[in-house]
DNA sequence: TTCTCTGCAAATAATTTGCACCCAT
DNA sequence: ATGGGTGCAAATTATTTGCAGAGAA
């Protein structure tokens, strides 16, 4: 019988569908902590690693930092800010990916990418220029 | 007066030199242990690290696992087998990437990327067949 | 000699797990 | 009532750091 929805994990769900950012099980224990406060950052944890095999979140990894989730499950990918170390969605078509495969040595059956762009956000761009760096 | 060449130093330069796989931190530390028994896995994770920052080796995220090292120095990306979680270099031209970023929306200015891709590789297709999985 | 580097142990950070109780179905 | 879910604490995993002594330059 699987699969009871808790309040907890009503909640969790609900919090992150409410952001646009991408929050890591922290953030979002933080927030969570507001409505349920007895709740424990392992179930943050387990819920979010059982949405996310569920299909219903995607989890975010990006390389060297905790796991960031996302209500979005759609196909897409991310571009993180090396200043403030925001994270915004960006869409790359499939196929503008897809002939960079050929180039490929050896013969791997492909089931995935995960392109990450990495730049300086907007925001970040301007107060560089104010501190003159 | 930086930069001493020690002994450790250099073995762990060697052997990562020596092998086309692609260590983490823990496996250089098994091999370079063979030839300086009293080193400690710390040494290992500095040296990395120092050397990473010198842009001598380059470090490898691959998202949720540990970090991993690769001697060469070139852009290149990689592609990572999820049964046996083998990695080996692809080559993926600039200029098939460059058209992707135009799609993007805001107006971050792109420092890098790093494109992924994760398959099966042919050592794995192979045992998966005759599993009959 | 002078500092960087090292080994060791302890600390951190992110995440997972064991266990007894709880509660959605 | 049943078995999936939870809170809590302890365990794990990957990595970093403080410190005193070692050894390249």
């Amino acid at each position: 019988m699987p699969l009871r929805m808790t309040n907890q994990r009503e909640i969790i769900l609900e919090e992150l569908k409410k952001t646009d950012q991408h929050l890591n099980a922290d953030e979002l224990y933080e927030r969570v902590r507001l409505l349920v406060p007895r709740i424990s950052l392992a179930t943050v944890y387990r819920n979010l690693e059982l949405l996310t095999e569920l299909g219903i979140v995607t989890k975010l990894e990006i390389s060297g930092r905790p796991k960031r989730y996302d209500f979005d499950v759609g196909r897409h990918d991310h571009i993180f800010c090396i200043e403030c170390h925001r994270i915004d969605n960006i869409e790359v078509k499939c196929e503008e990916i897809a002939p960079a495969v050929l180039i490929m040595k050896g013969e791997y059956s492909i089931t995935g990418y995960r392109l990450e762009f990495v730049g300086i956000c907007p925001k970040c761009q301007g107060k560089r220029h104010k501190e003159k760096k």
